[in-house]
DNA sequence: CTAATTAATAAGCAAACACTAATATGTCTG
DNA sequence: CAGACATATTAGTGTTTGCTTATTAATTAG
């Protein structure tokens, strides 16, 4: 069974363009400030801290401290939700799919 | 480059927990109906068509009227751009991890 | 033809959401 | 220490969203 819980957050947290605009960011930027990703995202740096705990919440991202500003990476884990609840139905339509070719060569062969 | 729109609207279209149960049911049971989705949705029949919408709207599902019953069925095809989405960032961190591994080993082969 | 059934749509509403501006907290620098 | 800097947090606001009830449109049954 997929964890409803964990698959929630992470679609939540993906929803939102600007904020997956963000996440985005920071998987390509190996590690970014939050300035940085202000800079060029075209909302406020309160939102954007909002926006990372959000990520943060569903287990995207990761803080590392440092001094007075705050690096973000993205934590590959994170997706391991979406991934599994993406693969779960993907291979449920397989199999039907699979079944249905079966049940026509059955009848066709 | 992966397509903006589509992306947004799957992943708007799954956010919601009830509108994700609707698909999941709609995934597992090869056609369905309205009314049959409505029963144990624990929301009025109302509001399921409009779910239905969204995720007609996504490309996630597609109808077929049959009288006055319209039977329901996910459309495979409809979440390739998450899937794309997806794939798309965990190659981008598994290059990344390989370059971190061989510039490791570089510095202590 | 009339009743009942099935689904889509519209109007209205409360809750959630994304944003801003302002403030608070902590850190570095002169 | 004082002021600049980087980020988090709070309060307030307009918009979106998910839901209900009621209605409409279409199809079938008696």
């Amino acid at each position: 069974m997929i964890e409803a819980d964990s698959i929630d957050a992470v679609m939540r947290a993906l929803a939102d363009p600007t904020r997956r605009a963000v996440f985005e960011r920071i998987v390509c930027a190996n590690e970014i400030t939050v300035g940085e990703l202000t800079k060029g995202s075209g909302v406020t740096q309160g939102a954007i801290s909002q926006h990372l705990k959000s990520l943060r919440q569903a287990g995207l991202v990761a803080e590392r401290p440092d001094g007075r500003k705050v690096y973000y990476r993205a934590q590959p884990q994170g997706l391991a939700p979406l991934f599994d609840w993406l693969t779960h139905y993907h291979a449920f339509w397989r199999d039907r799919l699979d079944n249905l070719r079966a049940t026509l060569k059955e009848i066709d062969p």
